[in-house]
DNA sequence: ATTTATTTGTCACCATATTGTCATTGCTTT
DNA sequence: AAAGCAATGACAATATGGTGACAAATAAAT
């Protein structure tokens, strides 16, 4: 069974949206479509994505800032940009973040899919998808049954339990800082939703136990590292 | 991918401040706007910026008493001056403290991209970028994680230990005035912050000693100096 | 050259903020 | 009603920044 790819596509124009986003699923894609940066990155933090393909300019919150939010929770998901012809492509290309590729609008759909599987081939390498399971250290987790295990040992995790450890797992050996994730996984950084994280960590903790090499290291008024 | 690149906007006027920061940062960049010169200072210093754009005329403190402060902890960090009139005087005066280039308003927002990118490509060269790991002697300071190793040591730095490292690197082999560094870090230089900055200072001492070549040497009555 | 004042170096300790953890509560689902 | 989950309260442990005390170094005054 080929893995099915799930696209995010970020887009106000209600016309080219609802365009691209049929012909993405014609083409065989899981697409989901939000119309607006802020309703997009809570659609990514909630679900997991492939590949963000997002218009530049957007009301309520244009498409560097939430691909900045996103960078925050994750370093490596495939963004796609999709700008106007008026921006020059000098311009863009000294000073984007972290965009894996632009597209001017307008554009045909033909030239959308082939560097849509231009980039799906170049990160396919590190191919840590989705549904396959994650391994951390000795211990396997798959993060749709939500079941960590390792040998005979196994634990079901909670939503919560889950949700953060793939964060960290997003960002193992690197820093999770901790306004992001109480964004992604609270919607809102307060003083509570932060004790309630320390206390995800310590169950976090408690089951990575099994694997002694792994541990949640923390980094004082930052956030969370997972060593692996 | 691309380096993200900071810009520090400078600007009293709201109605300008808002239009430019956000024609900014629909360009990609970071762009961050204060209202005065005292904010824009305190924030220069709490972040890294790239770009320093800021407008002359300002209450609280103008450009050019920032600029000077600026300058005091970063040497080289690219300041474009927002004038407005062509006076000569205002100009020179600005040119003697390092100003990188000036525009005088009104200006159109090509105008300041192309000024913008001219200066970006000049500087590009000597790219110690903000994320880079530093590298003092034999020791590598990693400024994100705080971490400062040299082969098989490695310690975790405080904030303000890693902060004052920062400053002192900046000024590597020149002298880091005492207090431009309690203004920058600790934002004021009374006689109590100063006695804090020298325990941080004998604190550094003790880690950079694993290369004995490094030293922080003082200057009695102006300062410290790294030498590297 | 000697004394005095100022600045700097460093240690040990304290106050505060952050984080760790357990037990309990309240809510939702079954 | 029972079970599972998330949130919260309470308190312990830890990290950080700051302070006091005193020694040492430097500069200034005599």
């Amino acid at each position: 069974m080929k893995k099915e790819i799930k696209v995010l596509l970020v887009e106000d124009d209600s016309n080219l949206g609802l365009i691209t986003s049929d012909y993405l699923k014609a083409k065989g894609f899981n697409c989901k479509w939000e119309i607006n940066g802020e309703l997009g990155y809570r659609e990514f933090v909630k679900n997991q994505y492939d590949l963000v393909i997002m218009d530049v300019m957007m009301p309520v919150k244009d498409g560097f800032s939430t691909a900045k939010d996103i960078r925050g929770i994750d370093k490596k998901v495939p963004i796609i940009f999709l700008t106007a012809k008026s921006m020059k492509e000098d311009t863009l290309k000294g000073f984007e973040i972290g965009a894996d590729d632009y597209i001017t609008k307008p554009f045909n759909m033909e030239e959308l899919t082939a560097r849509i599987s231009a980039i799906l081939k170049r990160v396919s390498l590190d191919t840590e998808s989705r549904f396959d399971d994650i391994k951390i250290g000795k211990l396997t987790f798959n993060p749709k049954m939500q079941v960590l295990s390792m040998d005979e040992f196994s634990v079901n995790l909670t939503t919560k339990e889950s949700d953060l450890l793939i964060l960290l797992y997003k960002n193992k050996n690197d820093i999770l800082e901790r306004d992001h994730a109480l964004k992604a996984i609270w919607g809102d950084d307060n003083y509570f939703n932060g004790r309630s994280m320390d206390v995800y960590i310590a169950k976090l903790r408690k089951y990575l136990k099994h694997d002694e090499q792994i541990q949640i290291i923390n980094v004082h008024g930052r956030g969370f590292k997972l060593l692996t």
